[in-house]
DNA sequence: ATAAAATAGGATAAAAAGGTCCGAATATAT
DNA sequence: ATATATTCGGACCTTTTTATCCTATTTTAT
C-alpha cells in the first residue's frame, strides 16, 4: 500500500537532486547520488541506467564521469518520471482490481475515487523538476531525513 | 503502484458482497464469496479468516455454515477494512519514502500530496459498507466484471 | 454414533519487488 | 599506451506478496 514503487521514489529523488546540482552540467557520481537521497547504491545504479535509457539523464563513463540531467530535463514533470518507472497502471487500472471496467460497470468506489486519482495525476503533471529542485535549494524540503539540521 | 494490496481489494469486495446478502444472517460459503468477487478461493479463505479475527465477519463451520457479517458491520467504514488488512502505513508514511518526516523537513511533494492523501482517508472514513452494498444491489456498480450484462 | 460439509491453519510454492555482486565496457588523465 | 575511474549489464540473492494444497477441526444432519 504505497503509491510509488521504491524504484520510482528513488528516481524522483535522484532526478531532483541532480537538478539541484546541474549548473553547467556538473556531473555527479553514483555514490554521491545515492548518498544524497539515502538509497542503496547498487539498486540506484539500475534505476539511473533506466533513466538514461528513458532520456531523462545523461551518463559519462570513466574518470570525471557520472550522471547529469539531459538538456531540458529541468522542465519535465514528475509525471514523466513516474511513467518511465512505474508506468501508468495506477491511473488506468481499477482501484479495486476489476480486470475490466466500464462506466456502466464501475467498481464500488469508482465515483469517489476517480476524481482523487485524477487530482494526483494533475498534481504530478503540474509539478516540474525545476520547481521541486528550487524548493530543496531553499531548504523548504529535503530528499533525505537529517537527524541534526545544520 | 497500486493503492490497496490484493488482499485488501478482496477484503473490501467480500465484505460488500456479504452485506448485499445479509438479510437475516444468510450465510455464504467461501466458494460463493470467491465466485462473486472473482478471487482465488484459497487465498480468499485466508483473508476471510483474518476478517473473522478482526471481528468484521462471523464464520460457522459445518453443513449450512459459511461467512456473514458481524452484527453492526453494515455500518462500518471502508477505512476499517483497509486498516485491518493493510494497516495505516499509507496514511502515516512518506510518499517519497523518507524514514522520518517533520513539518520542517518534508519531502518535495509533501505540500501537494498531503491534502490529497487526507482526501482519500476521508473518503474511506465516510463510505460505509451499507452504502456501497446498496449501490451494488441497485446495479450501479459491480464487484466483478461481467462480459454479458444480464 | 457416524458421515458429510464446512472453516481453520500450517506448509509450501510461485511471482513480484527490492537489492547485491562482479566482470565487461568505456572514457579520461597522465 | 597505460592505469584508473567510472558506468553498464547480466546473474544472482532476499523479502514480501500472492496463491495453492493438504490435513485437522468443528458443526450439522441423519
Ligand atoms: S470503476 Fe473506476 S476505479 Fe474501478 S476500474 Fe473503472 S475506473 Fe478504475
Ligand atoms: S513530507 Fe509529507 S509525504 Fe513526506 S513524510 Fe512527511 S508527511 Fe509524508
Amino acid at each position: 500500500m504505497h503509491i510509488f514503487s521504491k524504484a520510482c521514489e528513488y528516481s524522483i529523488k535522484a532526478v531532483i537532486f541532480l537538478a539541484t546540482r546541474t549548473e553547467s552540467d556538473q556531473r555527479m557520481r553514483l555514490r554521491e547520488v545515492s548518498k544524497a537521497i539515502g538509497s542503496p547504491e547498487a539498486f540506484t545504479a539500475k534505476i539511473l541506467q533506466q533513466l538514461v535509457r528513458q532520456r531523462v539523464l545523461k551518463s559519462v563513463k570513466g574518470p570525471g564521469g557520472g550522471f547529469c540531467l539531459q538538456e531540458d530535463a529541468r522542465n519535465i514533470a514528475l509525471y514523466r518520471i513516474v511513467l518511465a518507472i512505474d508506468g501508468d497502471s495506477f491511473f488506468t487500472d481499477c482501484a479495486m482490481g476489476l480486470k475490466k471496467c466500464s462506466e456502466t460497470q464501475p467498481c464500488p468506489i469508482h465515483k469517489k475515487f476517480r476524481p482523487i486519482r485524477d487530482e494526483i495525476k494533475e498534481m504530478l503533471i503540474n509539478t516540474t523538476i525545476l520547481e521541486t529542485a528550487k524548493s530543496v535549494q531553499k531548504g523548504e524540503c529535503v530528499l533525505k531525513f537529517f537527524k541534526h539540521r545544520e
